[in-house]
DNA sequence: GTCTATAACCCGATAGAC
DNA sequence: GTCTATCGGGTTATAGAC
């Protein structure tokens, strides 16, 4: 054959994580992409057909390096162990890969049939939720304990709280929680 | 003088805010913005030196649209009460003005000498929470709330709880959040 | 079938005339 | 203070080499 492939979704995919990593999404862009590659721009549109899928993929992939953090956080844990140990490693991903985070919650594509890395993680959440709320509340608590979360971390991207001791105050928060979680 | 001026900063702010309100941040351009104003592009260059300025001051506008929502709902009203309609204020904003929220926690100008507008609805925000948990945890209960609020609002929108009662998951925080403010 | 090359259309920003 | 003209850099999309 006259053209090998001389790449592949995979190699694209790991590329761009690489690039968004490192300089963030505004400089991920088709050119600086394929640049480093190797590669002419349009070629890139062979395996993605625009960038806006390329960047659900790339939402997938996050949200899957999320899921796999959490999990590995919290398995052979007490269940309100496992809670505490879920935080920390969702509060320090956020912190450490600040280009990842920002990509995190926005449209991703499915991974498997008809389900989204969204809604895998969210079902891994309720499920560790559940372990100290019971499954009547859990799906209720799981919402408030994410969007604590989310929430936190961008307030405290934003900066809005001038020097309101950000951290201390979700701890408050997630003290909050557990109080009225706890069946 | 030959070129008198067609316009000045607040009418093109005034027409920014339209525009984003309609077709959201991609859509608004310096290039649509001039067009809606009748304008050559470059001619908005006068009035705001990039287009990062001119977000900023956009961002302005909107934070203190929020909190002169924010002060009416919860003026006159016993403490808990002023929560409740300042929560349901921030919701409804978040929800009527999708657009407008987008660009909500993004970096935005001084208002008055050393001061945005983002704290300057920061102090409310304490105050109000003030009032129900008492100036020691104030500051904590207000990060927390504001956490919740926003994080929720985001989460909605990404849609990752597929049909997870988000909204009952809200009012199930904001409970939780109540326990533990209450003086 | 995949890559190269290029065209046509957006964007922000700047230079210089009036 | 506004204009025309233009630059550099994004994007999609297509024609054609191999």
């Amino acid at each position: 054959m006259p053209f090998p492939a001389k790449t592949d979704r995979a190699r694209i995919l790991a590329a761009a994580m690489d690039l968004l990593a490192r300089k963030g999404m505004e400089k991920l862009t088709i050119r600086s992409l394929a640049t480093s590659l190797d590669l002419a721009p349009n070629a890139l549109y062979r395996y993605f057909t625009s960038r806006s899928q390329l960047e659900a993929a790339i939402t997938a992939e996050v949200t899957e390096q999320v899921h796999a953090r959490l999990r590995r956080a919290s398995e052979r844990k007490a269940p309100e162990q496992a809670i505490r140990a879920l935080v920390r490693a969702y509060l320090s991903f956020a912190r450490e890969k600040k280009h990842l985070y920002d990509v995190f919650l926005t449209p991703c594509l499915q991974t498997l049939e008809g389900k989204t890395a969204h809604e895998e993680l969210w079902g891994f959440v309720i499920a560790q939720v559940a372990r100290i709320s019971g499954p009547k509340k859990a799906s209720e608590a799981a919402v408030a304990l994410w969007a604590l979360l989310h929430g936190f971390v961008e307030l405290e991207k934003a900066g809005v709280f001038n020097q309101g001791k950000p951290l201390s105050g979700f701890e408050w928060g997630l003290n909050a929680w557990l109080m009225a979680a706890r069946v």
